[in-house]
This record gives structure tokens, C-alpha cells and sequence, in this order.
DNA sequence: GCCGATTTGTCCGTATGTATC
DNA sequence: CGATACATACGGACAAATCGG
């Protein structure tokens, strides 16, 4: 992240909360003291502050102040409101992991893949199922389909890796928004033939929809989780229209 | 919604994008453009669109523009990064909707209950079981945990219908932040006395922790769904840190 | 109930930086 | 290189909500 001011206040006041220098359901200083505190305009603070509200760490009432009311969440698997890869996933988690690329294949989508991923029929695709692995378990079955036209170079080798970290370290692609899906799916042969379910007979299935800074979709990846080990944390807040 | 500059023009542009006047993968006027089509700044402009960035209508790119990147979504039951009530939602999906009222009890929180609601022990609670129904299908089962202590109120017969639009209208409370987390788990005994989950044998959960205006935790709710009605949206757009 | 101080919310105008073409 | 477009930042003004006297 570029070193800009909002961020590195954001930063400060997130670590202050966090450490509790702020304690829980009490105000943070006034905008205008923060103001003085990190000599910026109140606008650049306000910036900051929110997006602390959109991660739900603090609240903010007219009037009052700005209430911090983050709680240390039990930690969660997958964060929200971001794109967070998988091996970046597992780091922030402290968990070792593992990727086993079961299939790679070069395909053309056709009028049922177009219906479900949103690529035009005829569309040139790369097909990737990975097995992910926490502490050696299989929990997540994981089906990739790239534009083939975007990342050519793509090969089982960079699979195996993280594919995020090929595309946006190597390609330069940068990621800038996802739509993602969530449902519960019965098992499939597939999930039985790599997944351990034990009495559950379904999954959580998360359909992501990737688009890079050209507006255009690149990926549609479905991961298909093991129910036990699987959470999605969303902070809303009401708008309303 | 008190009617401000930003909204209006945030309304507007959703509409111009929701009908088509503004194309799929193309580029809104500039912002320069827009402040003299609303004859505001441009800092206005630009709250207005990065409103619709948030909700993945739209995707700003440096030194090109705003390109437009909506869809119009396959109808999804719940929408995200937003508190909406059952009946809201219903109304919304032009379904048919009808709430049972089949527990509602006063309890006070103990060790388990404090652990997972966050109530802490020996808080006045307000316990109700509701189950859901779309079409006269039973889809969700609802367990709600309210603070007596802000609507000592409440009765069997308010919980029949909207108990937001209780708390809102008539207690006035403003429902601020949301904290939700979305698990998959196996049937209960509850589950499987209201709900036919058929070849099922789990539920999509949804758990949340409501705050209200003054930061306080005034409700928690876990919704139990019927997987095949069950979907969850969310826009993520990738922020570095 | 009113008034004034404080605090957040909205809006404006301007300047400068950075990416694209 | 210049023109255009979005990104960051500043400072100021007024509105709206809250709270204490």
C-alpha cells in the first residue's frame, strides 16, 4: 500500500484499538483532537476513521463522538469485505497448509459454463481443480476457471503456488473488485472423492467473480469447503434507500 | 433517509445504471462532467460514486474513469453490507411471507449463553423462536435474544409481525451495526421439527450481533435456513494492508 | 425549555499528485 | 509532452444532534 496519510492514521488508530490504548464502548478523541494529534485536516481523519465503521471497529454518533466497539472476534477463517487469497489466508492464521493440484486443463466454455461463470461461450479458459490442505487435512476443493487469454503462461507448476501471486506479482494484473456467492451445496463425487465429510453430506460453496483493473472478469473460481472448518464474517450497516 | 446532495445523486446514477441508460463495461460521464450535470463539487461526486463502488455497481480506474460493472444479479435472497429484516427481504422478492411464533420466554443469560451471545450473565433476556415461512414452505427458523432492559414491551403478538419495525417505529431505536457470521451446521432437534430439509442434513446459520445508536448489544439471532433457499452476497474490492 | 459548547455530518472550492492515452 | 481523469489533501462553512447549565 502506498504510504498515504489516511492509511497510516487508519493504521495508528486500528492498532490503538486493537491493543486496547482505546478501551471497548468508549469514545476515541474528537475528530478535531485527532486533527491536532496527527496535523492533517479533519477530512483525512475522517477518511480514516471510516474505515474502522466499515470493519465495524467503531461506531460513529453525531453529537457524541466516535464509539469503539471492536471485540477481539473468535478468529475467523476467511475475512470479509476483502479478496484474501488462500495461502494468505492460512498465514494470517498461523496454520500450515497445502495445495495439491488434481487437474489442469485447457478448455472452451460452453453455453452451461457461460450460464454459470458469466464467460461468453467460445471463451478460451484454463481449468484448475486444487485440493487445499490444512494441517494436512483436505478441507477445501477448489475449481478455477482463468481467461486463458490473460495468463498464458499459467502452468501446473504456478498452480501448485499461489496463482494470486503469479497474476498479480509476474502479470501485474491487479485485482480490484469480487463478487462472491455463498450457498450450501449437497456433496458432489468429486468432494467425496477428495473430501473427508464424515456425517455431513454438504458443503459451504463460495462463487467468487473476479475482476481486474480493466473492468473485465478474469476468473470465476468455485470452493466448495468442508462445513466444520468453514466461517464468513460480514459487517453491515444499515443504509437507507 | 433525510434527502442529501450525495444520495440524490448516488440514487440517480443507480437508476441510470439499473435501466441501461448507462451501458455494461462502459464509462460513466467524467467526474468533472457530473458536477456540472448536478451542479455540486466534486468531492459530492465522488461520495455518490464510491457508494456504488462498494455495492459493485461500478469500479473507478485512475487516469480512465468509473466503468460501469453491473449485472443484473440472478435475485439473491439477502442482500449484503446491509441490515434488512425478513419481512423486508420478502416484500423485496415478491414472495409470499408468514412468521409462527412458537417459543417466547423471559431468561436470563448464563455462562453458555454469555459465550455465545455475548450477553453477559444474569442479563434480563427476551427468547423467542420464530419460524419462517415463503410460499407456505417453513424455511427459516429464527432463535432471537433481546435486551429486555429496551423493550420490556415486546409480546408474542408484536413478534408475530416485524419486531424491527417495533423497535423502529415505535421504540425509535436506530439499528446502527451488524455483525454477522455465516457457518454451516448439522440439523437439531428444532430444526427438524419445523423444517423439511428432505436429503439434508445441515442448515445454512446465520449469526448476528446488533447494535444500536448508542453502541450498545440489543439483540442477538441465529437464523437457521433451508440450504437450497439459501444465498448470501457480498462485494469485496482489495484494499492493502 | 432554551442557550451555548461540543461533536459529527454535509458540502464547497482549491491545489497537487498520479495514471492513462 | 500535454490533456484528461481519478486520488489525496487542505481549510472553511454551516447543519444537525447531544449534553450540560
Amino acid at each position: 500500500m502506498p504510504k498515504v496519510k489516511y492509511d497510516v492514521i487508519y493504521k495508528d488508530l486500528k492498532r490503538k484499538i486493537e491493543t486496547e490504548e482505546y478501551h471497548f464502548q468508549q469514545f476515541l478523541p474528537s475528530e478535531n483532537t485527532l486533527v491536532l494529534e496527527y496535523s492533517c485536516s479533519r477530512n483525512t481523519v475522517r477518511r480514516a476513521i471510516s474505515e474502522l465503521v466499515k470493519e465495524g471497529y467503531v461506531q460513529s454518533i453525531q453529537g457524541k463522538g466516535v464509539l469503539n466497539i471492536f471485540q477481539p472476534v473468535e478468529q475467523s477463517t476467511f475475512k470479509m469485505g476483502k479478496i484474501e487469497s488462500f495461502k494468505e489466508s492460512a498465514i494470517r492464521n498461523h496454520q500450515k497448509y497445502f495445495t495439491k493440484v488434481v487437474h489442469f486443463e485447457f478448455i472452451q466454455a460452453n453455453k452451461k459454463l457461460e450460464k454459470k461463470t458469466g464467460f461468453q461461450e467460445g471463451t478460451e479458459l484454463i481449468y484448475i481443480q486444487r485440493i487445499h490442505y490444512f494441517d494436512k487435512k483436505p478441507l477445501i476443493v477448489n475449481h478455477n476457471y482463468f481467461l486463458k487469454e490473460l495468463m498464458p503462461q499459467l502452468s501446473r507448476e504456478i498452480a501448485q503456488n499461489s496463482i494470486y501471486e503469479y497474476i498479480e506479482n509476474t502479470l501485474g494484473i491487479t485485482i480490484v473488485t469480487s463478487k462472491r456467492i455463498m450457498t450450501v451445496e449437497k456433496m458432489n463425487q468429486i468432494d467425496m472423492q477428495y473430501i473427508n465429510l464424515e456425517e455431513y453430506n454438504c458443503l459451504a460453496v463460495v462463487s467468487s467473480f473476479t475482476y481486474n483493473s480493466e473492468g473485465i472478469l478474469f476468473e470465476y473460481t468455485q470452493s466448495r469447503h468442508h462445513p466444520e472448518y468453514f466461517k464468513f464474517v460480514d459487517i453491515a450497516t444499515r443504509r437507507n434507500d
